[in-house]
DNA sequence: TTGCGGTATGTTTAATAAAGCATAGTGATG
DNA sequence: CATCACTATGCTTTATTAAACATACCGCAA
């Protein structure tokens, strides 16, 4: 391994509670897209994702926290929907916010490997 | 999420060329059970997994490193095995070394991290 | 020259995960 | 009080992945 010049680092990150997983990268996207769309249904459809497995990741990730993190309505004049918490709104920056760092402390660490 | 106390942070690194994977956490575990062993019959057994996947994976990381990690013999006294090249040697104290720092880093960030 | 223990690889089977389908419940609103 | 759009959840089907099996090859050594 020595000049490999295409050589890129990728990573990933996860929150866990009692061991169990409250967040990765595609949970915090499903929270922002209910941020955008009010509702799980939509948020599945433009991640192009079932709306069963949405729901299901909504539902442990309020499980598994401490305070929920997506409130659902159900009925209503539009049938529902969902909105975030102030701490699912909260979890979005602190994921985010460490991605990035990782990101960023990663990206320097690889100048110094000479492979 | 305000006081999570178990909450706990995981992570994963992987290096690509070209978009290949050609090393995580995996197969950087089946380096060293190779090294301790010298065959990737072995190795695999000590980590409970497949022959078959476990000369994919040594197959996968030779062809896309620029120069093989793993050299392989055929035949011979003891039926032949397989040893670490000075690249295969070299791969494993690269990453692991990355993935100690980042472990590091992380758990200085999660302090800062009020829950 | 046969046996041994490894590499090499195609094929088949099993396990797991995801998607898809169906259907009930909910409650403001016209 | 019927409708609408969404949540909620069981059940079935499909897709993906991993394991298991079968076999050929390889080369030293007895």
């Amino acid at each position: 391994m020595k000049k490999n010049n295409k050589l890129s680092v990728q990573f990933r990150v996860w929150f866990f509670v009692n061991g169990e997983k409250l967040l990765g990268k595609g949970r915090v996207e499903l929270l922002e897209r209910i941020q955008d769309t009010g509702s799980i249904t939509n948020a599945a459809k433009c991640m192009n994702m079932s709306y069963r497995q949405a729901w299901q990741m909504v539902s442990e990730m309020n499980k598994y926290s401490e305070r929920p993190l997506v409130e659902k309505q159900l009925g209503g004049k539009n049938g529902g929907g969902a909105i975030l918490t102030e701490a699912g709104r909260n979890a979005i920056v602190i994921f985010k916010k460490l991605d990035a760092k990782i990101a960023t402390f990663i990206s320097e660490e690889i100048k110094k490997i000479n492979l």
